[in-house]
RNA sequence: GCCGGGGUGGCGAAACUGGCAGACGCACAGGACUUAAAAUCCUGGGUUCCUCACGGAGCGUGCGGGUUCGAUUCCCGCCCCCGGCACCA
């Protein structure tokens, strides 16, 4: 007898593993490759267990899907830029880049002593030259193509520190969150990718992604959101001027009373210029910018507005509507003013009604024949037109598209589609990040650095004080440059990009991580691409998984892919909490792994994680749970064990044609076992399940062996392996075997182990996984529960393979249901799946 | 407010296409083995009631209805929890 020492085996083969090079993929187009990819990881420095659930669960995938025949990529990474290393750093005084590398060291030792099966000679960690150069080679095309372009955008300034600050870095009531200054918004030139350029393709490209969860989906499509609407002119009464409004609603236009712009609109600066009491009028839209701004970050505010005194005309009604400043216009979505139609708008009623402006009904469901009360509270719905001139009696929403036809053939508007999505702005006031390849010339302005030069070194800073502008900004020898136009002297960028840029197109880069060139091949990303299953936290829902999608497609538009969505399937994984809560260092709630595997060793953690509950589900840690999966285990090593040192056999079964009736039970079990464990895995993603049938096949094994395995009592382990026939023998093992194959993904260290006493060659990386036989599962016979009115009245053993008017008649011929339908009209039998059968008397 | 996902034993959960609800595990209880304990192996359990017992009857998947021979599953109306978005005109 061998005792169970998994610390061991996890030395043991993880060791072979890296030896022999099991996990190193090569592009061969004679097999057909399967992509496995978990999110790669920010380098926090330890990895606790809710993070470890997920790479297991791209194990499990990637080594069922080896065994299945499968070339499987299977890459892991470091998202290695970002913001808590540079904050470290002005901290502790650590250079990012030796705190990263340190980290993203301790983290991999924790992967690999998991076993999780990573191709890790394809590793790519985005703070390395290697990598980023190609970040400044995609905003190179990008800018080629007019995809990267400058604008001056806002961002959080702290006056105290005087630095830039990133949104989370602004706290409570707005701010610093350092020294407590509250924090003002500036104005700075900024780069910007235009996402918007592929809004709609986006937003249709959702459609295809059947295999990704509906919630990611749905907030995809809102985060888009796309709105058919109307830009229609207001002329202003008395001027040539006028003021664009987009609305959705045009079928309300004859209830329009007012115009209201946004405090940051253009014209409400060309008004006050012209205002009769201009200071005073100044100020209060200065206070509503700064009002505006601040409400950004504290949520809710009471809507306010003031009236500029200026007059605008309806153009269908032709009457005259007052111009207000409200500060819930937002002054970056569709032109920056609005029509309000008190009626029929909520905000729009909640502002009229505070600031007794008029309200007019204009709509009316078709069988509303009274009269509306104004006060009453807007109707937002659909209906008749009413008082709406040569449109009333029509109805909404078919009048829209003749009112924009209208607006149109008069040249006051036209039809047209606002999407919520922003352009995304890049620029970081930051260190630690990739430095934006472009050089500003007096004479030739922003001028992209030649391909040659990449990459743009991030240069040596060796103080961070968290005080002052781009850190970038402090090296002259990195600012000062020569345009590469014209010769002349130059000032490189100082900003670094946003870290979403790094993990944008890093699933390409594994396709081919070492090419020195290009991004990656096109060969490689052709024959790599797209990820097959993706799996990784619910939080990347949105930014991440759009912004990759938005990068396939850029790469596509300048010939490196020919797909354009890069994940095929999407499981989000669910965290695992401790006590209730999400794990953190702060809470000091942190499981970590390292313990964990110090006690039970690797298989055990990772048999538990996946048996705890479904992937997409959240967990709450329990260190009973994995005890009992330790236990399992060992239950699984004392079974095979003990075949293997006393019952032994052949090293691939062997069977003749007579089976008794426990052998044909075991493998009807052994059968099914695989039928649900491979379908569970590779279709539904139940790993839970997944695990609990092969519980039931080591207790039907355990069963089966009535008491020979070590420790239960009866019969004496030399008697009874005398008794054991060649044929017993041959179904043992062929369950055996499954079951070592069948479990490894979940604990590879020990099925290793099992695979090698058990005399196969070549470890399970050459297994190939089991397949069923159809045959088998069925039932020679069959029990068949019989309800009568809904009642389950009797329990028959039938023959398989009898049609319903068969199983009718012996149904209806058994005494004990007889005795149920006895002097009754029987009025229907229904034969159903199960099977069952249900007889109706009355 | 809008959108999405949920609500099943003491606990984590299962039930795949409308067909024996609670598989599998945790915790618990009992038995075997042991001088004893641990470990191991075996057994038990939704709940109420009837029966000495074997066994049987009723009620049970958040609540109220509906469709169906049959509903955790489908439909209608509610309640509660979790997550996302939130003045997008």
């Amino acid at each position: 007898m061998t005792d169970y020492a998994p610390q061991a085996l996890d030395k043991k083969w993880q060791h072979r593993w890296t030896h022999d090079r099991a996990f190193e993929v090569t592009l061969d187009p004679s097999r057909p490759k399967y992509y496995c990819l978990e999110m790669f990881a920010y380098p926090s420095g330890h990895a606790h267990v809710g993070h470890v659930r997920n790479y297991i669960i791209g194990d499990i995938m990637a080594r069922t899907k080896r065994m299945r025949g499968y070339n499987v990529l299977h890459p892991f990474g470091w998202d290695a830029f970002g913001l808590p290393a540079e904050n470290a750093a002005i901290k502790t005084g650590t250079h990012p880049e030796k705190s990263t590398l340190d980290n993203i060291a301790h983290m991999k030792g924790q992967l690999q002593r998991l076993g999780i099966s990573y191709a890790w000679e394809r590793e790519v960690a985005t703070c390395l030259p290697d990598y980023y150069h190609f970040n400044q080679w995609i905003f190179l095309k990008m800018f080629e193509r007019g995809l990267a372009y400058r604008k001056r955008s806002t961002v959080n300034w702290c006056p105290k520190d005087h630095t830039v600050l990133a949104n989370e870095q602004v706290v409570g009531d707005g701010v610093c969150w350092r020294c407590g200054t509250t924090v003002v918004q500036r104005d700075l030139e900024q780069w910007f990718f235009k996402i918007t350029a592929y809004a709609d393709e986006l937003l249709q490209g959702l459609e295809t992604l059947t295999d990704w969860p509906e919630k990611v989906v749905v907030m995809q499509r809102n985060w888009i959101g796309r709105s058919e609407g109307a830009r229609i002119r207001f002329p202003l009464a008395a001027s040539e001027d006028s003021v664009e409004i987009f609305t959705t609603r045009i079928d309300t236009i004859y209830g329009a009373t007012f115009v209201l712009l946004a405090p940051e609109h253009p014209m409400v600066d060309r008004i006050a210029a012209e205002h009769p009491r201009h200071a005073e009028f100044a100020a209060q839209v200065a206070a509503f910018r700064a009002l505006d701004r601040q409400a950004r970050l504290t949520g809710e505010i009471e809507k306010e507005g003031f009236a500029t005194g200026r007059m605008a005309v309806n153009p269908f009604t032709g009457k005259e509507v007052p111009i207000w400043v409200a500060n819930f216009v937002l002054a970056d979505y569709g032109t920056g003013a609005i029509m309000a139609v008190p009626g029929h708008d909520e905000r729009d009623h909640e502002f009229a009604t505070k600031y007794h402006l008029p309200i007019h009904v204009v709509v009316r469901t078709p069988d509303e024949t009274g009269h509306v009360d104004a006060t009453a509270g807007p109707r937002t719905a659909y209906g008749q037109l009413v008082d709406s001139g040569e449109y009333t009696g029509q109805v909404a929403p078919a009048v829209i598209s003749r009112m924009i036809a209208d607006a149109d053939a008069r040249g006051i508007g036209k039809g047209e589609v606002q999407y919520r999505l922003k352009d995304w702005g890049v620029s970081r006031q930051r260190y630690w990040g990739t430095p934006i390849p472009v050089i500003y010339c007096e004479k030739d302005g922003a001028v992209g650095v030649p391909l040659a030069d990449l990459p743009v070194k991030l240069p040596v800073v060796t103080s961070f004080t968290g005080r002052g502008d781009s850190p970038l900004a402090q090296v002259d020898e990195f600012v000062n440059c020569v345009c590469p136009k014209c010769g002349g002297p130059a000032r490189r960028e100082t900003d670094t990009m946003d870290t979403f840029v790094d993990s944008s197109w890093y699933f390409l880069r594994f396709c081919d991580p070492r090419n020195s060139e290009l991004p990656f091949s096109k060969e490689a990303a052709a024959y790599w691409m797209p990820v097959d299953f993706y799996s990784g936290g619910v939080e990347h829902a949105i930014l991440h998984l759009l912004y990759s999608r938005f990068f396939t497609r850029v790469l596509r538009d300048v010939g490196l892919v020919s797909f354009d969505e890069p994940f095929k399937r999407l499981l989000t994984q669910g965290m695992v909490l401790k006590d209730g809560a999400v794990m953190s260092k702060s809470k000091g709630n942190v499981v970590d792994p390292d313990t964990m595997l110090e006690k039970y060793g690797a298989d055990t953690l990772r048999l538990y994680v996946m048996f705890v509950a479904p992937p997409e589900k959240e967990v709450e840690w329990s260190d009973s749970g994995l005890e009992g999966s330790f236990r399992f285990l060992l239950r699984v090593w004392r079974l095979v064990d003990h075949w293997v040192e006393t019952i032994g056999g052949e090293a691939a079964p062997v069977f003749g044609t007579e089976f008794t009736e426990a052998e044909r039970s075991l493998r009807r079990k052994t059968h099914d076992t695989i039928r649900r464990v491979t379908s569970d895995v590779e279709e539904r993603m139940h790993l839970n399940t997944a695990v609990s049938s092969l519980m039931e096949l080591v207790n039907e094994l355990y069963a089966f062996s009535q008491g020979t395995v070590k420790g239960a009592p009866a019969r004496d382990a030399a008697a009874a392996t005398a008794e054991e026939s060649a044929q017993t023998r041959a179904v043992l093992r062929e369950a055996i075997d499954a079951l070592v194959v069948m479990i490894s993904p979940f604990a590879p260290h020990m099925a290793e182990e099992l695979w090698e006493r058990l005399g196969h060659r070549g470890g399970l990386e050459a297994a190939t996984w089991p397949l069923f036989d159809p045959e088998l599962i069925k039932l020679d016979e069959v029990v068949v529960p019989v309800q009568v009115n809904g009642k389950v009245r009797a329990r028959l053993t039938l023959p398989a393979g009898l049609n319903d008017d068969e199983m009718r008649e012996r149904v209806l011929a058994d005494a004990l249901v007889k005795a149920h339908i006895e002097g009754k009209t029987v009025r229907k039998v229904v034969i159903a799946k199960g099977p069952l059968v249900s007889v109706v008397v009355g």
